[in-house]
DNA sequence: GAAAATTTTGCAACCGGTTGCAAGGATATC
DNA sequence: GATATCCTTGCAACCGGTTGCAAAATTTTC
């Protein structure tokens, strides 16, 4: 149906390896042919065959954007910049929706099949196994906001969660709140539990003040709200709470609003990720702002590099936070 | 480096036409072939490149997911369910933000290099000229969240903006309000402009009933909330306002909050899309819901049949909307 | 058990490109 | 102007598969 090379070929009376040299950077073809050629194509209405070409040049272009992020808010910015930061390189993306039967081995399959020149996987929560079978199969593959010490030789870009954890702990500790509560998302979530690994050994430092913590069943609203409707209930909740993600603390937020307290003179909330919702005025979240455009930058660069350099040696990028002020916390003590 | 169909035959010791043949469905191969071929596949871990067979069946089962819409938090749950959606029969989501330079004639060249076998354009805002670009390329294309009367003829899915809005006209004067607002998005969207001419038309069968209108300059929270202050510093608002999207009625919410209005006793509010924060509990917007499902299985749908049957003639499939009663329209007044 | 009908298999050409190699042309050198 | 050098071009093989056709193998029929 569509116009081939070999029809630009005769229309132009030349090789088929001439058109092919004409539209390709960097072959030997004189100005003479090229134009004779693009005259031809023009006329023809022809473009490339970027798959059969990867036939024969082993690269397609195609990098796979695998996740299981598509309920959270905060992915959509994840997915508009690393669709953009991909085009703009040539390169295209292919999304794989990690959610339900699907397991790691299958998307791989998959993946090797359309023959994709590397893989970014966007995701927290992504199970450590999914590096093995991407090396296996010698995929160029990057890790975003992943956990470095489950893949110390593997790409990766994101935030140290521990670090961030002790970020938040010595943020609130630096209000003078003296019962910090921690409300993370799934307790097996890995995020959740190097956040609370940095969070509870910064608390670690302090006896005199008191910790509690708590668990949401899932990253949502709802559940971030359904736990902090539990522990208002059941009462000697904490005078702050950081909320392990942007959607668990804006739920708890809501939940206070429900019990009637007021945010921050009766209690405080602490987000991480800075979504766009946080900033909303009748929301105005106080967070811990990821630096998404900066990890996913970093994240196809590294992709990019990976490409180039076949051996590329392993990296990890990972970028500090930064505290969002706004109306949920209360102000700093003065010394 | 894969492992290619050539090997398979080797280990095989059988012709590469039956490697092939085994791993076709339908194909005329006897069980024992089948099986021989399947166990050197497994020993050498083959799986088939769906590029090259592309070649030569003319189907790459690669889907164009073409989108403007990396803003709006609605679309989050829109790519969610396309691309499981796509996923569940076996095709491929390759996925085309469209934001800034990116003109509409690059990136279906762009399609067209990549083969795709059909493209989902997902936006109420693409520009018509679109549909035309497609059919000349032969591509079978479903408008998703599109406008029927620009492309009578092509592949549609969605909801009928005009009477969406008339639906809204029709509950707001239900409740007995006096003084009813339109908030648009940006005037020259067709959404916007389809919502505002249903709602217009129902309007002026009230001749009794105030009527005014005002836009936002896009689809955002930030313009919703200015355009609305700008509406309550200016004085004379109306009773109630519909906001034509979710986005838009949010921000105008949090500017309502800020002038010390009480929703729903001091004005009133209606959305369009019943995206997931409009049921916050801590938003608890009354909205209009688009049956989001719906349309994305039905474009999926359409897509399929396309696939299936290539004269397939043009339809649209548009689903009625329904009221989310929530909490920022006052009660239906007794007959 | 032989002939006819049916199924299975392999050959070879093809899908739409790329590329090493050698021949042909153009340009530089003397 | 002849020769050496470099650039351009076409040929043919190849990338990893599929498929029409005819030969081979199997099954059915009598």
């Amino acid at each position: 149906m569509a116009v081939t090379l070999k029809e630009v070929a005769e229309r132009a009376g030349v090789s088929r390896s001439a058109v092919s040299r004409a539209f390709t950077d960097g072959a030997s073809v004189s100005d003479k042919m090229r134009h004779k050629v693009e005259a031809a194509a023009d006329e023809l209405g022809y473009s490339p065959n970027a798959l059969a070409s990867s036939l024969t040049t082993g690269r397609t272009k195609l990098i796979g954007l695998v996740s299981n992020n598509f309920k959270n808010p905060f992915f959509l910015r994840v997915f508009d910049l690393f669709t953009s930061g991909l085009q703009e390189r040539g390169l295209r993306p292919l999304l794989v929706n990690l959610t339900g039967d699907q397991g790691p081995d299958e998307s791989v399959r998959m993946l090797r099949q359309y023959s994709v020149d590397g893989v970014i996987v966007v995701s927290s929560t992504v199970p450590a196994s999914f590096a093995g079978s991407f090396e296996k199969a010698n995929i160029p593959v990057v890790f975003a906001f992943a956990r470095y010490k489950d893949n110390p030789n593997a790409n990766l870009v994101g935030i140290d969660n521990v670090a961030a954890g002790a970020f938040a702990a010595r943020t609130l500790i630096g209000r003078g709140y003296k019962h910090i509560g921690f409300l993370g998302g799934p307790e097996n979530a890995v995020s959740t539990s190097d956040r609370f690994q940095g969070f509870a050994a910064e608390m670690a430092a302090r006896p005199d003040l008191k910790f509690s913590h708590a668990y949401s069943s899932e990253y949502s609203f709802a559940a971030g709200r359904s736990a902090m409707l539990g522990l208002l209930d059941r009462g000697g909740q904490a005078e702050v709470y950081f909320g392990a993600d942007d959607v668990i603390s804006i739920g708890a937020l809501s939940a206070m609003e429900s019990r009637g307290l007021k945010v921050p003179e009766d209690i405080g909330v602490l987000g991480l990720n800075d979504m766009e919702m946080a900033g909303w005025e009748n929301i105005n979240l106080t967070t811990i702002r990821q630096p998404i455009r900066q990890i996913t930058n970093a994240a196809v660069d590294l992709m990019v590099s990976q490409l180039e350099t076949p051996d590329h040696y392993p990296e990890a990028r990972l970028f500090p936070c930064t505290l969002i002020e706004r109306g949920t916390l209360r102000n700093p003590v003065q010394d």
